[in-house]
RNA sequence: GCUCCUGUGGCGGAAUUGGUAUACGCGCUGGCCUUAGAAGCCAGUUCCCGCAAGGGAUUAGAGGUUCGAGUCCUCUCAGGAGCACCA
């Protein structure tokens, strides 16, 4: 009887007394590090999507350790965060002591998929010995002017009553508590990712993820190759600078944009017509979600600058001047051209105020034709009512004319600087004093860490709640020793879990964040795995955060993580997206208590591709179940019995094809195929022994329990103790199969004519394409249809199939 | 709106370079075993016609390239993801 809950109980606790999974300090193999993203041990539990990807590393490092490579594979909590916080604001329960308890569960809950993590290596971000170094690592970038203060218009969420990163808001809402986003001024802390905009793109080329994670960042960053060229205002000494990637479009000018928020129209002396209007806009715009300003995209606002003109630099002529919230303040100049025939922004606000629209592209092929009604040509082209231009190439144009009018040859990036100042308490303080003598000063290192304090109230007033503590609030200057006040604000949780894998490998150092000896060896880390809803969040600024130290000759790589791979979501039996409001949720404790462990993993990963989506299905899991039992009974039962007859060839072929598809399907992350080829081999063994009573090798009846051992290793462990082994299969050597035996003496070739199945035959392998020619011919399916016909073309492809094209 | 991905039986999904479409699993049908059930084992299961042999159709739809297309190209439809006024 395969009983589950007594193997798996037996192989954990013996895993964890003999340390098994312990990375070797021995550093003269060939080392692995793979990773999982650590979870937030949230109060829920572990999900089922959890143990996908947990499963799929852990499959892998079993995998590499069999192969002979130094493997480390660690487990950690991110454990600052909101939920937390709320939790205490709610209930009155201290963050850290829902924090401790959440990761007591989620601990118990991953040792009981029989995981092989190392937990000697366990990390807390929440821990004063792990957030002194993420401290440590602000001022570290401080010094190197990579973090500073600024008054800037940012992120706010009502719903947190905190400033988020642009990374939080999507769709212009927060992305924890979707409550509307707005943009207040307010002084905050940022790190300076954008330094690092060129080569966190140019680095990607380097690395091995996935395209849509590539593309993701490409997309984020958003570079983009252009021009500043400057309009001089009429009867003024002023001028308005635009970014344009579109040079070549000049003479399609009919008016400037400004950002409500841009500079100039504090700065102008010239009376505007229409002051009170516009200031009124202003203040309209200011008022605005990201949201409102987004969904009113299509119609397009604003306000003319009456009296206000620009001269076009190319042919002086008199420009409108607008202002209206399309254009936008924090990117380029906060300032555009408006060229309606070659724009479909620009079209949208001409013909809504009525501005002129000239078209000064022609496309080069004549079936093009622009149609003025929706919308712009954008494309390239040959240039029309261009002055000295008119027929050149638009791309030719974009250089010269960018000369011609002394513009400026620029690159500019959508990538802001990341925001990590939140007014929230369960996070890593921000290390810095203010003294009113001497300003802002860094906490020095020896006093770190700056402790969270414990006496505060958790109510978010917008205002951190370190703030409100007393023993927190007052500190005395680091360099006059006067009185100061601390800085009150904490560092977004991302900030934490930029830079944890650096850690792992000596996670209880007290010294250094990290060893350089072993982090010379483990790093970087091999393969990564986790969701993909962190592409650019946690994978930019990990990328960035790696990037600062490289620079800082703290670490000696430049990328963090050289293959990533990501699983796909688990998706609720309905197909919809698992939550506690459908009631779709599927616990992973119930599944490994009524199936196990061993089930539960091998049902993840036959469910389909790992990174696709997939839905769960319980009826499926009896499959794998089954699967198991099989396997069981094959060697308890049917193996121990004498055989009646010798191996057979064909047995002994199959189980060497599955070592080669297992070893080639596991690296590239096929465990759907990987397990069919293991089922195959077990429908295959147990036909030979139940039915044909034939023996099958020892060595054979053993390679395939290592093959399964990465899949399900605690009845693997159990089957190979069985077999006469005392000590763990984990160090055991990866089976190898031998070539000659994967090709088959015979095959089956498909006799097609005119491309269509009409027949088939088996030959013994070497067969020479004359004979096989011959015998096709002579079949009765196949004589029918080639009866009075002359045989055209004959395609024989080896091994496979016949073709006779006929007429 | 832009960028990208995905459409294969009743269901989850297989399919090297274009070369037997539907592997493996679920479900279903029949049989064996059993007092009965469960489990297990055996056989079958893309659809249509046919007792069968066999024939026809079939990888969202429509075209195309090819001896041959799930795979390559073009368009259309459907679903999903990311970005979203970035000039």
């Amino acid at each position: 009887m395969y009983d589950h809950r007594k193997i798996e109980k037996k192989w954990q606790a013996r895993w964890e007394k003999e340390r098994t999974f312990q990375a070797p300090s021995d550093t003269k193999r060939e080392k692995r590090y793979v990773l999982d993203m650590f979870p937030y041990p949230s109060s829920n539990g572990l999900h089922v999507g959890h143990p996908e990807g947990y499963t799929a590393t852990d499959i892998y490092s079993r995998f590499l350790r069999m192969k002979g490579y130094a493997v480390l594979h660690p487990m950690g909590w991110d454990a600052f965060g909101l939920p937390a916080e709320n939790f205490a604001i709610k209930k009155g329960v201290h963050p850290a002591e829902t924090t401790k308890k959440n990761i007591a569960t989620f601990k118990k809950q991953i040792r009981s998929l029989g995981l092989s993590y190392d937990w000697s290596k366990e990390i807390d971000t929440s821990a004063p010995d792990y957030y002194r170094w993420t401290q440590w690592l602000f001022l570290e970038l401080y010094k190197r002017d990579l973090a500073y203060k600024r008054k800037a218009p940012v992120n706010w969420c009502s719903g947190c009553q905190t400033v988020l990163a642009n990374e939080q808001v999507v769709e212009g809402e927060c992305e924890r508590c979707h409550t509307g986003v707005i943009q207040k001024d307010l002084e905050q802390w940022f790190l300076k990712v954008t330094a690092y905009a060129d080569r966190l793109l140019a680095d990607l080329a380097s690395i091995d993820w996935p395209d849509s994670i590539k593309r993701a960042q490409e997309h984020w960053i958003g570079k983009s190759e252009g021009a500043i060229i400057d309009f001089r205002l009429n009867n003024s000494p002023l001028k308005i600078s635009v970014f344009t990637t579109r040079p070549d479009t000049l003479y399609g000018v009919s008016y400037l944009v400004l950002a409500p928020e841009h500079e100039l129209i504090k700065n102008l002396k010239t009376p505007i017509g229409n002051i009170r209007e516009v200031k009124e806009y202003i203040a309209s715009t200011r008022k605005k979600t990201d949201m409102e300003r987004q969904r009113v995209a299509q119609k397009k606002s604003g306000v003319p600058l009456k009296g206000i003109t620009a001269i076009h630099p190319a042919t002086k002529e008199e420009v409108p001047v607008w202002i209206a919230d399309y254009c936008l303040a924090s990117y380029g100049t906060g300032a555009v051209m408006g060229v309606p025939a070659h724009d479909d922004r620009d079209l949208a606000f001409a013909k809504q105020f009525k501005l002129p629209i000239k078209i000064v592209v022609m496309p080069e092929k004549a079936d093009s034709v622009i149609k003025r009604s929706h919308k712009a040509y954008t494309g390239p082209g040959i240039l029309v009512s261009s002055g000295e231009w008119s027929g050149m190439s638009s791309e030719e144009a974009k250089k010269k004319i960018v000369a011609a009018v002394k513009g400026q040859q620029t690159i500019q990036y959508k990538l802001r600087d990341w925001l990590i100042s939140r007014q929230r308490y369960w996070g890593a303080p921000i290390p810095i004093i203010y003294c009113e003598a001497c300003g802002e000063q860094a906490v020095p290192e020896s006093d770190l860490p700056v402790l969270l304090p414990t006496d505060v109230d958790f109510k978010p007033t917008g205002e951190s709640p370190l703030a409100r503590s007393k023993s927190f609030h007052t500190v005395l200057c680091p360099a006059c020793g006067k009185k100061a006040r601390r800085e009150s604000d904490t560092l977004d949780t991302f900030m934490c879990s930029s830079w944890y894998y650096l850690r792992y490998p000596n996670p209880h150092s007290g010294d250094v964040p990290f060893e350089q000896e072993s982090l010379r060896y483990w790093l970087p880390v091999d393969m990564y795995v986790g969701g993909a809803e962190h592409a650019v969040l946690h994978l930019l600024y990990a990328r960035f955060i790696t990037k600062a130290l490289e620079d800082a000759e703290f670490v000696p790589f430049s990328e963090p993580f050289t293959r990533l791979r990501n699983q796909g979501l688990i998706l609720g039996e309905d197909g919809e997206k698992m939550s506690k409001s459908r009631g779709n949720v599927v616990n992973p404790d119930d599944i490994v208590d009524a199936y196990g462990a061993d089930t539960l993993r091998l049902y993840e990963m036959f469910m389909g591709p790992f990174e696709d989506a997939k839905p769960w299905n319980t009826n499926n899991i009896m499959g794998v179940r089954r699967f198991l039992e099989r396997v069981w009974r094959l060697y308890t039962e049917h193996l121990k019995k004498p055989a009646a007859h010798p191996p057979a060839d064909a047995c002994i072929r199959v189980i060497h094809k599955t070592i080669k598809k297992v070893t080639e399907d596991i690296p590239s992350f096929r465990f759907n195929t990987a397990l069919a080829a293991l089922m195959v081999c077990v429908n295959t063994m147990t036909d030979h022994v139940l039915q044909k009573n034939e023996a099958v090798p020892t060595y054979l009846q053993e390679s395939f329990i290592l093959l399964l051992a990465p899949f399900a290793p605690h009845i693997a462990e159990e089957l190979w103790e069985y077999m006469g082994h005392p000590a763990t299969l984990t160090y055991e050597p990866w089976p190898s199969y031998d070539t000659a035996l994967l090709t088959e003496d015979t095959c089956t070739i498909t006799i097609q004519i005119n491309g269509t199945r009409r027949d088939s035959m088996t030959v013994p392998v070497p067969t020479e394409e004359e004979d096989i020619r011959a015998q096709a011919i002579e079949r009765e399916n196949v004589k029918k249809w080639i009866a009075g016909k002359t045989i055209k073309k004959t395609i024989y492809v080896e091994k496979r199939l016949i073709n006779f094209v006929i007429h």
